[in-house]
RNA sequence: GGCAGGUUACCCAAGCGGCCAAAGGGGGCUGACUGUAAAUCAGCUGGCAUUGCCUUCCGGGGUUCGAAUCCCUGACCUGCCA
């Protein structure tokens, strides 16, 4: 069987990692216990998280002992980003957010056998903490030189920085210590923007308990230009159905571009490395076919959504974009596509303007005008030039459905009850 | 503490009394070409409205027929001097 860190490595999974004889040694000794952490600074975790998760997952079925922190204390502080300070949130939001994300986590784990995973809260350990403690304890150990010339403290000493944010390390890195006093945590995954932060963690495991301790970290996800990967049109890509649709959510990953849908196959999913090589070369071959996007979009869709999701996203998929005629549809399945797609219900017949804005399309009735007007409204699959016609009559499929698309990919729809 | 400069739309960045909803670039969207891919070329990119109106240029106050542009004031940032 793949070790672990070959099959990481194969993945792409590895950006930097500590040591990593070291670390192979540490794994190949037994199980050992890891952890990685989520801070709720949003109601849901979004694909850069499901990232860590399904790293964290890989390590668990290789044998080994995954805790999960969701970060009631550091959500409340907020780690320094790039972009400038950010807004604190109450403390009854970010202890809300815990517990969805808490659950979200949740699903990807087991729980059962030698190596089931916890679930950690590092309130648990900072609510009753005196300050003075921690400036003694922890504090000591980290020269400010050092924290000042970290990539994210020194681009923001020109923008300004709190001392709140400055001192995030700080918080994250006892975690670790903690993680490693009470469950003898030894490794921290995380993104490779955390890797500051989880080396720092490492060193002072070195410093306070002359521990040993490891940190891997998975690259920054990004699209084919360069940019970073999970932002669609209509923004961050959500775990919560709530948020991002089910069917969103496949068509997220059916539209990865064909430089970078291998790499993804590699990095969201559980199937073997061999078999993405063997899909990747057919993919090669009838690039049209699309075959490893609708693999990715199947595989990362049921991870997330499951079987049956995954199956109605894909039908409508097939109903909204298959080169037949709409009208051929059952009008139960095209109702049932059009629903999956964010179809909104209206009382009266709408107007295109008003129907691409009821439907989710655009943003605005001027987007909407400005969207006719370039050519790239459609209903039923036929180019409108008027943005005032009014939809009704033959233009309502079974007389309440008309399917609305704006460019080539996205679509949504109106059912005008009657 | 003193002096000088800065804060413009999603981001960078012009503008320095009317011709400014505001140049240019990036990003995004749309079209052509395609495969719900990329590359390329073109158009669009504050809101409402069938050629007009409304809200914007860090916050507040003022001058003026008229201000992103001038004055006062507050906040923040930058550079130089102490």
């Amino acid at each position: 069987m793949t070790h672990v860190l070959d099959d990481l490595e194969a993945r792409g999974l590895i950006a930097h990692s500590t040591d990593r004889d070291a670390l192979r040694a540490a794994l190949d000794d037994g199980p050992i216990t890891y952890y990685v952490g989520f801070d709720p600074t949003a109601p849901s975790l979004h694909i850069g998280n499901l990232l860590q998760i399904l790293t964290a997952r890989r390590l668990q079925l290789a044998g080994h002992r995954p805790l999960m922190l969701v970060g009631g204390s550091t959500g409340l502080i907020g780690d320094p980003k790039e972009s400038g300070e950010r807004s604190m949130n109450s403390r009854d939001t970010v202890a809300a957010w815990v517990e969805r994300i808490r659950e979200q986590v949740s699903r990807f784990m087991s729980f059962e056998g030698d190596n089931a995973a916890t679930m950690v809260n590092n309130l648990d350990w900072t609510e009753g903490l005196g300050t003075i403690d921690f400036l003694r304890d922890i504090g000591k150990h980290f020269p400010v030189n050092r924290m000042l010339a970290r990539d994210v403290v020194s681009s923001r000493l020109e923008s300004g920085i709190s001392y709140t944010e400055f001192s995030y390390v700080l918080l994250q890195s006892m975690d670790f210590l903690e993680l490693h006093r009470r469950h003898g945590c030894v490794l921290q995954t995380g993104g490779s923007d955390q890797w500051g932060n989880i080396t720092a963690g490492v060193e002072l495991i070195r410093r306070a308990d002359g521990g040993k301790a490891h940190a891997l970290a998975t690259p920054l996800i990004t699209k084919a230009g360069g940019t970073k990967f999970g932002k669609t049109e209509s923004g961050t890509v959500w775990l919560d159905p709530d948020r991002t649709s089910p069917y969103a959510f496949h068509q997220s990953w059916i539209q990865a571009e064909d430089s970078k849908v291998g790499e993804y196959l590699k990095q969201f999913t559980f199937v073997p490395v061999d078999e993405i090589d063997a899909l990747m070369a057919e993919h090669a071959e009838k690039p049209g076919l699309r075959l490893a996007q609708r693999r990715l979009a199947a595989e990362v869709t049921s991870l997330v959504h499951g079987e049956a999701e995954t199956r109605a996203a894909e039908l409508a998929a097939q109903a909204l974009f298959g080169r037949g005629e709409l009208t051929d549809l059952p009008i139960a399945t095209l109702a049932a596509a059009l629903r999956e797609a964010g179809a909104a219900e209206v009382d009266e017949p709408p107007t295109v303007v008003d129907a691409l804005v009821a439907g989710g399309l655009v943003d605005s009735r001027s987007a909407a005008r400005r969207a006719v007007a370039e050519g790239g409204a459609y209903v039923n699959n036929v180019r409108v030039d008027d943005p005032d016609l009014r939809l009704q009559g033959d233009l309502l499929l079974d007389g309440e459905w008309a399917v609305l698309r704006k460019g080539k990919r996205s679509v949504s729809g109106v059912r005008v009850a009657r």
